[in-house]
DNA sequence: GATTTATACGAACGATCGTACTATTTTGCT
DNA sequence: AGCAAAATAGTACGATCGTTCGTATAAATC
């Protein structure tokens, strides 16, 4: 990796982190040079617009996600304990000491949900492309069946989707201590109702 | 209404619009004077700092959400009727057309909730009054026998935030057109496991 | 080790930010 | 109508915004 590979992934680290706590479109050249340690212009060079820094954010967040998340749960076994490994690691993945501020994608829902242009586009195809993966694998559930042959997978994915929606609201905003336990209840709740 | 108060109240719905749209954070004193139709000096001395701006915007919906959310529902019938009417008239808000970015305290709950402050101290109490007053009205229930006896009204409320907050992710974000009948499915469904 | 290329810096741009003052106009009251 | 008070406008401030440009330094290639 050349060195200037290894700034940019640096930088992103940094903005990634940042962003997640005040949003992208908070994000500052000029603070990130500081936090970087570098010059604004020598920051600014590696992305050629703000708007763009805020893109590559996104990406390498979503890069981030399949490693952390999808990948690790194909290893595991097909139908109900993949859907289980997915819930799981998405769990760790919102407490990851990278993200300080919480799930990246949910904040820049809210954020850019009425302000149309590539970063808006690129959150939504991520977003779509996270329901059909769990839809997918609670379909491999209903094959292998683990779970009821007329189950709506992909009402399935919307609602654990809900759990998580949830979860992220009241444990970040209210500090409910005991919002994972809930979610992690509701989420077992709904596997239960899914079962053959 | 003196001249002062019209006015000032004429800027809170503008920028109580455009930060449902954009977020308390992204308004700028310059812009709303801009859309105003006055001077950024003029507007500016109605609230002394762009936080307590914020702040009253934030207070103006709050008391917006009251007269328009929970005040009509309590000339509702006790029960389950009542509940209803907090979840159907919590739709309309959703939709309402001064609030062209969706509910704001959604956003703000996203965008605030990683910065304390004034701001973040109103929203959370704002949001658990709103949990409180939906749990109270699903106690209601209970003891007009609507609902089972052993129902837990605190997991009620929470789980029909879940609801709304998944509602407006999917309707604002992913554009799903049926977003707002799946919501409504998901608490005909809620309301079903409840009742006595 | 020399040369080319990549990377970072520093200074400056015009624009906009929130805020502070002073002046001018408008309003409400007697 | 006249007067005090309230409301708005005007101007200016230092700071920061994203961006551009020329230059220096570091890294990579030969």
């Amino acid at each position: 990796m050349s060195k200037g590979e290894q700034t940019r992934d640096a930088i992103l680290d940094i903005a990634l982190a940042k962003a997640s706590q005040v949003g992208l479109g908070a994000l500052s050249i000029g603070e990130l040079a500081k936090e970087a340690g570098m010059s604004k212009s020598g920051l600014f060079a590696h992305f050629d617009s703000k708007e763009n820094l805020q893109l590559e954010v996104m990406k390498s967040a979503a890069q981030r996600f399949i490693d952390q998340i999808v990948t690790p749960a194909l290893r595991a076994p097909r139908g109900e304990p993949r859907v289980r490994a997915l819930f799981e690691n998405w769990f760790q993945w919102a407490k990851d000491s990278k993200l300080p501020g919480g799930c990246l994608f949910i904040a820049a829902a809210t954020e850019l949900d009425d302000q149309p242009g590539p970063l808006r586009d690129f959150l939504v195809g991520s977003q779509r492309d996270w329901l059909a993966t769990f839809a997918q694998a609670a379909k491999i559930g209903v094959d292998e069946k683990h779970f009821r042959s007329d189950l709506d997978v992909e009402m399935f994915s919307r609602r654990v989707y809900s759990i998580f929606l949830a979860y992220h609201h009241f444990a970040r905003l209210l500090h409910m201590s005991d919002a994972e336990a809930q979610a992690r209840a509701e989420f077992d709740s709904l596997l239960a109702q899914s079962r053959a």
